[in-house]
DNA sequence: TCTATATTTGCAACTTAGTTGCATTAACTA
DNA sequence: TAGTTAATGCAACTAAGTTGCAAATATAGA
């Protein structure tokens, strides 16, 4: 699994997320890098920089998806509980580094808890 | 906005909330009650059973909506900050009465936060 | 550097959840 | 019980994401 050639289009999907940690949704991608790349080529190349550990994947409120960097995952273990935070106003969506601790919920096994918190961001906050 | 009449299909989809408190997806509730009514009746009853306090809905883990019965809310407000949890196993969802607090967050104002927990239930778990 | 091979890509067609417009039907009100 | 207005069914549509397959391309080895 995992990313094992570095082509065009993975190198394109790179750029997008290399100069900041917000989040940008599949279809957002999609918009830009579209007329360059197929759109099954970039959810392809999506799920592999995901499996990697390069990105990490969450669901927005329409349930579109949404893609950001990962920090210090790898291939076998995604470890990305952090909640994501997405303004009603202007439709931004970043990773928030904040610690949600999570109830003990008797005779249930936890796995993965996503956490989307929907409000306003710092710019549209002021 | 919300229900004004008593039609059949809001009976219909009511009684399928009424003896549990599980959650049920808009898919399953139209595999259901789909040879009864259209599907577009299902989703329009669905939104106007949100609108009034009797339903609340959020987004399961492939962005298919649930919808669950409601505990003190109304037409004009919704409470149910509570998580979900979702069944890796059986894919069974239900709420939980569960706090989890949300730690403040500097400049930015929370309004809704989605809570999805993925892992085993109790059936699955033991 | 060239070649073989396996991965990656583009295309087109498909799937699935949910939405829309409009004419018809069925609740509720007086 | 009649009139009105909300609710419904239908068919067609939208939008996100997926699939199968043939063609293209990155990489390892000679």
């Amino acid at each position: 699994m995992g990313i094992i050639r570095k082509t065009q289009s993975v190198a394109a999907l790179l750029k997008e997320f290399e100069n900041s940690s917000e989040a940008i949704s599949a279809v957002e991608l999609i918009q830009r890098l579209g007329v360059r790349f197929n759109k099954t080529t970039i959810y392809r190349v999506l799920t592999r920089l995901e499996d990697d550990g390069v990105l990490h994947s969450f669901l927005g409120v329409n349930g579109v998806k949404w893609y950001a960097k990962c920090n210090g995952c790898s291939s076998t273990e995604h470890k990305d509980l952090h909640p994501h935070f997405q303004c009603t106003d202007c439709g931004k969506v970043d990773c928030l580094s904040v610690d949600v601790l999570m109830p003990k919920i008797p005779n249930r096994e936890v796995m993965i808890s996503q956490i989307l918190i929907q409000g306003k961001c710092e710019t549209c906050f002021a």
